[in-house]
DNA sequence: CGCTTGCGATTACAGATGTAATCGCATCGC
DNA sequence: GCGATGCGATTACATCTGTAATCGCAAGCG
């Protein structure tokens, strides 16, 4: 699976907001903060095509862009990424540790709970 | 805060199993598969002490390695990037995909809710 | 019909990272 | 003492990423 930057997420989140899009109106829709140049977004565009997690269809001399990987999917990929590196696979020392070092407030915890009680049969 | 790199972790790992330890004691314990000369471990530790993540102590004319940035603090950094980037921030909705994504087992399920009863009041 | 303009494609370049060879010096064995 | 060894430091180089300028061509304007 094709590993896609910091700067190259910003451009899916684009992407994933609203879609399909040409380049222009991507770098228009851009974060600000970026301060991105056309020619950037353009970049970023043809990498990411290449890479295969965008397509393109033509319309007239333009290119629509489309993502062809879904945030979800992209998010389940990451997160197993963490998961495995430092956590050696395993959700529960995750969650362990995200409620001992973020505090989880009761409220964080009990939303959690409940989304726990759904999953059971 | 510096990030550190995919192999720079990997010697990271080595340490934090087991330290202080020499370079060529660093090497001999890094994972196999990597394939590593002593020449490439030599280059990471020098560059993760320029990260201010070691420190070394001299020891005769070698040094002497140790992590200057626990485990822990260093997987609260990551979770905490990967929960921002993707996850606005929230932990509930990265345990919600979590669990959507990866079937947590029953067995799992159980787990986490016995950790967050017993961080309740 | 030619000229501008707007597009993707190509090229550029700096910094980070992964991998490694080499260098200069201190030290240990003889 | 002196040469071989072993150490960190320096240098090298390819790839990836972020940022961008430029190029070549097609299409629309006049």
């Amino acid at each position: 699976m094709e590993r896609i930057g910091e700067a190259e997420f910003a451009v899916m989140e684009v992407l994933w907001d609203t879609a399909p899009l040409t380049a222009a109106e991507v770098a228009e829709r851009a974060p600000a903060d970026r301060g991105w140049s056309l020619a950037t977004v353009k970049t970023m565009l043809g990498r990411l095509l290449a890479k295969g997690v965008l397509t393109h269809e033509e319309e007239g001399r333009r290119y629509l862009y489309r993502p062809a990987l879904s945030r979800d999917d992209y998010l389940a990929q990451e997160s197993a990424r963490l998961v495995d590196r430092l956590f050696g696979g395993k959700v529960t020392p995750l969650v362990a540790h995200l409620a001992q070092r973020d505090r989880l407030s009761p409220k964080d915890i009990a939303e959690i709970e409940a989304l726990l009680k759904a999953l059971k049969p």
